[in-house]
DNA sequence: GTTGCTTGTTAAATTTGTTGACAAAGCACA
DNA sequence: TGTGCTTTGTCAACAAATTTAACAAGCAAC
């Protein structure tokens, strides 16, 4: 291992970085474009070129047509050239995908973990990309894997600090992830993959100023700010589950009163809904959950809710009255350009996004609302895991150029 | 003028750069350190030192303590080797100050605008460059000034969107200044700069996530990022005085209801201390107001709260609860590393701080709550000046060291 | 005083990128 | 078809910034 800490090598990882972005955005480029493009000069847009053919990152497809000289070569991005890892723990599962440089899915596990010690799930996640790397060409993968997690990350330091769901406290997931994958390993928070999904390509694509609400058991927000995650101080900005909606409401898990999450995740919903069975309402439910008011979803609600029933239709209305709330204040205090509902009731809750949007509109100040889309994620059950692969992606060419 | 890019040129700015913010936060160091901080050899350091010497930016200050060896060359921050200009604009007033690389006012002058055109404006801002200018030694000045206005600003663009206050629209403020006073300009709304200033000599110097809350007739917050001001889609983020805290509070004028504007701004604790006056309280506010309770203000409430007045000080607790969720909820949202209260009120309401605390405590979460610092502000009435000489403090090395 | 360690400085080597020259490859027009 | 013009691709020489290695300077400890 070579320790200098060499600028000049530095400036060819900055350019051979910059000139792989361009590429991958433009697709198709001639070396005197990437040259424009960087400001650099012809010959070493050409040197570059030749690293990105030589990782395959590029390939010649012809020439483009003449200005009235030389006709260029036209060089193509190649998507396929590496691959990325990502894996999503979710209900002691783990959902785990490769992906091509796009964020595309080109492979897909999904496996259970056995306990719900961090050792099981670190020893399920290992089994689970052996076999999943197993089904393509292994040299194209990246030696690294992108993690979402429960709970609160410290992403800096790759510690799952509190994982209130699966009971786990200072976990060095990374350090255990490495060790025994042997892979680089990069981990963040449900909330936060779920925005860089959606911002490499999901709804947010090309967006630079973007949150990304994932609405389950768990209520949280990913925050993209200029392109880049927003951490904050110890990487636990956006938790929005817990932000205070009604000052006297009903007490949190947390100690605080009236969070958000008390009022609209899955299980609130479904409680609400038990107490207005029990309560003898006229509703549809009924003849989803026979006499057994406790078997009630939040699913269920929203279904019934489409289905045109009124008391369930009362507590969606409820729901984005609250949810609004916290949208209008996201909107006030990040100025967003978008904002994507996803997780399990975003997807499913579209007939939440009209009561939400008039919310939205009667409380958030004109002007940053005027620039602000609200939309649900248009992302499959894949999400999650895309996003941790988006950990991976973001360092694509860090990793690609980095032994040579 | 040479155009060539110049990428390894790019590096020696690069490593000045860093080398002039190493040495402006340790004020005193040794050559090899500074190789340490930076990660560059000593021979480089010492280099970078050499220029940091000849610009005046680094004075030797005798030997340091022998380790074993031969004793470090002690070289200390000068922070009157440049100045900068800003300037801030309210009720039609320019406040001039020019600063030391520390932000530290060495000058100030304060002169009127003739009319409401931004041509008067920047005609007197002309004037009173000019004239302020005249009383430093000229060489020191950096040929930059930095402007706080009102309204919304481009700041890309350095255009004056909106600012209804004084009726002026899409104003291309930094071409106008820029063409008559021929030096660079950066402008931004004036309620961000007061963030500006706290960040760089205020109680958040050295942190790079903080929150500047300003309270009087109005409420915002300005939010800086990793060292950079949060703007947001179209730089309207941070309007903290709009955000929801009652859903079902007082009315807004922005439409909404329940906003902390609404329930904490000084006109709003005036409401409320002149209503319990009228309810006949028995309070020593009496003794300030004789028999006019509409002549009651914030400012009173807070000085006999702290007179221990229990009248005033049942308000003072309202308004830290309603204060304390809006705090609790951008620790939740932010992660900052501190908050300041500022404005008028911010500077008074030391009574406010232990309550408001206490309820910060109850609401945020416990794990960005370990970070976060809130204090009230000790910066003067030239804060908003100052932070406008920030915005060209921020580019204080690019400047000094750009012809040479 | 000698030995050992750290600091300061210098020269040579290394890496990266630019410039300028030139060949390659097409277009346009006679 | 041939000539002039333009753009592209490449190579050698040069420039900028940094590192490495070597050595002198300066102090501590024995």
């Amino acid at each position: 291992m070579n320790y200098r800490i060499g600028q000049p090598e530095l400036l060819k990882e900055i350019n051979l970085s910059r000139a792989f972005d361009i590429l991958k955005s433009a697709r198709i480029l001639s070396r005197p474009v990437l040259a424009h493009q960087t400001g650099l000069s012809r010959a070493t847009s050409a040197v570059l070129m030749e690293d990105l053919l030589r990782a395959g990152v590029a390939k010649h497809v012809g020439l483009g047509d003449s200005t009235g000289g030389r006709p260029p070569a036209l060089l193509e991005f190649n998507p396929d050239a590496a691959y990325a890892l990502g894996a999503r723990m979710v209900d002691h599962r783990w959902g785990i995908v490769i992906t091509n440089l796009d964020g595309r899915v080109v492979q897909r596990l999904d496996i259970p973990i056995l306990n719900h010690t961090p050792e099981a799930a670190v020893a399920a996640l290992h089994e689970g990309v052996k076999t999943i790397t197993a089904t393509v060409e292994q040299a194209r993968i990246l030696p690294a894997i992108g993690l979402g997690t429960p709970g609160l990350v410290d992403m800096e330091a790759g510690v799952i600090k509190t994982a209130v769901d699966v009971n786990w406290f200072e976990v060095p997931i990374r350090a255990m992830v490495e060790e025994q994958l042997g892979l680089r390993t990069f981990v963040a928070n449900r909330g936060k993959v779920g925005a860089l999904a959606e911002y490499w390509h999901g709804a947010a694509r090309n967006l630079r100023d973007i949150i990304y609400i994932s609405i389950g058991t768990g209520i949280a927000a990913g925050i993209v700010h200029e392109g880049k995650l927003f951490m904050g101080a110890n990487s636990s900005a956006g938790e929005l589950g817990h932000v205070t909606i009604l000052p006297d409401g009903p007490i949190c898990r947390c100690g605080n009163r009236g969070c958000l999450q008390q009022l609209i995740s899955e299980p609130a919903i479904a409680d609400r809904a038990r107490a207005r069975l029990r309560e003898g309402g006229d509703t549809i439910l009924w003849t989803m959950v026979g006499t057994y008011p406790e078997r009630v979803t939040a699913e269920m609600v929203f279904q019934a809710a489409e289905q045109g029933d009124l008391l369930a239709g009362e507590i969606v209305v409820e729901v984005a009255r609250y949810l609004g709330i916290a949208i209008a204040n996201l909107v006030n205090l990040f100025n967003p350009e978008l904002i994507v509902l996803g997780g399990p009731l975003g997807q499913i809750g579209q007939v939440l996004l009209e009561p939400l949007l008039e919310e939205v509109r009667r409380r958030a100040m004109a002007y940053p609302l005027s620039v602000v889309k609200i939309v649900t994620s248009d992302m499959g059950p894949d999400a999650g895991a895309i996003g941790a692969a988006v950990l991976v992606l973001q360092r694509a060419s860090e990793l690609i150029f980095a032994d040579k």
